[in-house]
DNA sequence: GATGAATGAGCATTCATTCAT
DNA sequence: AATGAATGAATGCTCATTCAT
C-alpha cells in the first residue's frame, strides 16, 4: 500500500488519484475504527505520505469527511441499479431491490458500516444530516414509483397506501442491512431472513383478498 | 431528565444514586453527542461535581461506558413486558412486541440512538460486543418461543422455519427503530409502517395457504 | 527558575502564585522575543511546569496575554505616582512625570518594549486596542489637570491650548520611552534628551512673552 | 496600492516590476497583520501567483523582509528632501523636517506602522537592527548638520549640547509618528501636536536668553 | 518564469488520568 | 466524598521550504 518510503519526495501523483486513494482509505479506517477512531495522521501514515500533504488535498478533516460521504452515496447509487436494463414488472424490479441488498452486504459489508456511522453523524453533523435526507428522498421516489408500477399493471393490490408501504419497506432494508452488518453474523442465516421477508412483502403486496 | 441542573444543588447524594445520575448524564451526552463526544469532564461539570470526583464513582471512563450499557440493558427489559400479566396467545404477544416498540420509540426515542451506537462500539469493543450477543441471544429466545407457541396453539403455520423468521422479526424490529429514529421524522408516517409491517407479519405467519 | 524537575508531580502552588508567576514568565518571554516568538510551551517549561498545567491555569493563549496586559497596566498605574505625597505645584508635578519616565527606563526597560508590541496588537485585537484608548485616556486626564491646574496657580501662561499641549506632551513621552529602547542604546544620551526636553517643555508652557 | 487585485490578470511582467509588485504586497500585509500575520502563501495568493514562484524571486521569507526594508528605507529618504533645491536657513530647513513628517503621516501612514514593527524586530534581527542604526545614524547627521548650520548662521543660540538636542529631536519625530499612529486617532489632534512642538523647538533652539 | 505535489518541524489545544489534601 | 493542581500522550492544523516538471 505504501509506495517508495525510501525517498524523500514520494513519486508525484496526480492530485485526482491521490484524492481517490485517500478517500478510500478514510473510508477504510472509518469502517475499521468508526468516525470516532478516524484519525488523519493515521490516514496519512496509510497512503504513505506526510501529515501535511494530506493536509494540501483535503484543507480539513471535515472535508476529508465530505469525500467520504460523496464516494459513499456514489458506491450506493451504482449498485442500486437506475440505469439497467429495464426489468418488465414491477414484482421483478421489486426483487432485484433485495437482490442488489443481498449482493452488497455480500460484496461491501463495510459500506453497512460507513453508512450506519453516518446515519448517527447526521444527527449531529446538519451537512451529513443533509446528505441522509436526500438520499432518502431518492430513495423513497424510487420505491413510490415501483409500487405505484405495481398497481398501474394490476400486480400489486389497489387498497395498498403508497406512503406507509414504502416506509415499511424502507425500513425493513435498513434492518436488514443494520442486522446483518452489526448483529448475526452467519451469512446464511441473513440469506435466509432476506429471502424470507422478500416473500413475506411480495405477498403482502399481491394479496389479492383485500 | 437531567436532576441537578443548574448544577448548584449538591444535597449530598448517597453513593448509589450519585451512580445513577452520573450514568443517567452520561447516557444523555452519548444520546446527543454520541460516543465520539462523550467527554469525562463534561460529565462531572454538568453534574455539578468536580473532575476528579467523578473518578472517585468511576474508575475509569470505560467504566462509566459500561455502566451506561447496564442501564441500557435494564431499560429494554423493563419495557419488554417480560413478567406482565401473561397474554393469552401467542397472537396478542406478537401484537405486544410491536406495541411495546411503538411506545418505547414515544416515549424514549433518545435510547434508540444510543443502541445504535453501542451497535457501532459493539464491533471493536469486545466487553461492548459480547454484551449485543447476549442481548440479541435472550430477544432471539423470547421471538422463538413465542413463534412456537403459536404454532403449537395452531395459530400459526406448521412450515414456518423458526430460525428465519426469528432473524427476520429482529431485523424488522431493528430496522424501524433505526428508521424511526435516524431517518424520517414524522411520527404519524412511524407509527403507520408499524402498523404495516405488524399485519403483513401477522398474516404472513398466519397464512393458512401454506 | 525551575523547582524540581525530578519529582512527578511538582510541589503545587496555590493558584494564584502560579498565574502571577506564569505572566510574568510570559511577560518576560514577550519582551525578549516578542509576541510573535510568544509559545505557550516556553512558558511552560520555563516554569518547569507541565505544557497541559498552563492550560489548567489559562485556558488560552490569549487569556494568558490578557493577563500579561492587565500585569503591565498595574505595573504603569503603580510607578505613575497617582497617590504619592501631594507635590505642591503644577511644576514639581510636571518633572516628576519626567522623573517617573526615567525611572522606569532605568529599572524596567523591558516594560517599554512590551509596551510597544502591545500597541501593534492592539491594532488588530480589538481587546487589547480599548485597554489601550482605555490607557491613554487616563494618562491624558492626569496631564489636562496638571496643567490646567498650573494655569490655574499662574505658573503656566493662559494663552496654551490644553487639548494640544497634553497630545504634544504624551506624544514626546511616547517619543523618549521608544527611542530609548528601540534607538540609541547609550544611557547617558537619553538621560540628558529627557532633560532637553524637559527643559524645553517647561519653558514653553511657562513662557511668560505670550 | 494592490496592483493584480483579484488575481487572474497574469500578463507577464519584466522581473524587477514582479519584485516591487510582491514587496509591495507584503508590506501592506504586515502594515495589516504586522510580521507576525506575514505569510509566504498569503502574499503569493494575494499577487496571484503559486507559492512556488514566489520562491523563485525571493528564495527566502527572510529576502522578502529584506525587500520591505530596503522599501521602506528609500521611501523614508525619498520624503526626507535631501537633494531639494537648497533652503536657504536652518530655520526653514527645520520647519521643513516637520512639514515632511506631517505629510508623510497624511499620504502613507502604514509606513509608520512598519517602520514600528521593524524597530522590534531589529532588537532581535541583526540585520534588521543594523539597518536601524545606521537609518539613525544617516537622521542624526542629517540634523546634526542643520543644528550647526543655525548656529553658525546666529540663528540657533550657542548654548545648544548639539548632540543632546538632536537625540530630543529624534526622539520627538519618531513620538510623533508613533502616537500618531498607534494611539490618537484624529487627524486634526496630531497636526495641533505637531505644530505645538514645532513652534516650542524652534523657540528652544532660537531664545537668545541663553 | 511558473506550477502542483510533497515535506518536516512545530504549535495550540484536548483529554483521560493521577495524586496530595 | 470531594477537590485543585498536575501530567503525558495525542490530535488537528500551519508554515516555510523543496523538487520535478
Amino acid at each position: 500500500m505504501k509506495t517508495d518510503l525510501g525517498a524523500r519526495y514520494k513519486a508525484k501523483r496526480c492530485g485526482t488519484d491521490r484524492r481517490e486513494q485517500l478517500v478510500s482509505i478514510a473510508m477504510n479506517v472509518i469502517a475499521t475504527k468508526g468516525f470516532e477512531g478516524l484519525r488523519f495522521q493515521a490516514v496519512a501514515k496509510e497512503a504513505g505520505i506526510n501529515n501535511a500533504t494530506l493536509y494540501y488535498h483535503f484543507q480539513t478533516k471535515e472535508a476529508l469527511i465530505q469525500g467520504v460521504v460523496a464516494k459513499l452515496f456514489a458506491e450506493l447509487r451504482k449498485t442500486r441499479g437506475f440505469p439497467k436494463d429495464k426489468p418488465a414488472t414491477a414484482l421483478q424490479e421489486l426483487r432485484l431491490e433485495f437482490q442488489d441488498l443481498r449482493d452488497l452486504l455480500r460484496t461491501q459489508p463495510k459500506l453497512f458500516i460507513v453508512v450506519t456511522e453516518l446515519s448517527l453523524r447526521g444527527l449531529r453533523d446538519p451537512a451529513i444530516g443533509a446528505m441522509e435526507k436526500r438520499r432518502d428522498g431518492l430513495w423513497r421516489d424510487h420505491l413510490s414509483s415501483i409500487i405505484r408500477l405495481g398497481i398501474k399493471q394490476g400486480v400489486f393490490r389497489r387498497s395498498i397506501h403508497v406512503g406507509s408501504a414504502v416506509t415499511s419497506l424502507i425500513a425493513q432494508f435498513k434492518g436488514i442491512g443494520y442486522h446483518a452488518t452489526l448483529g448475526a453474523r452467519k451469512r446464511g442465516e441473513v440469506d435466509a431472513a432476506i429471502a424470507e421477508i422478500a416473500r413475506q412483502v411480495e405477498r403482502w403486496l399481491t394479496c389479492k383478498s383485500d
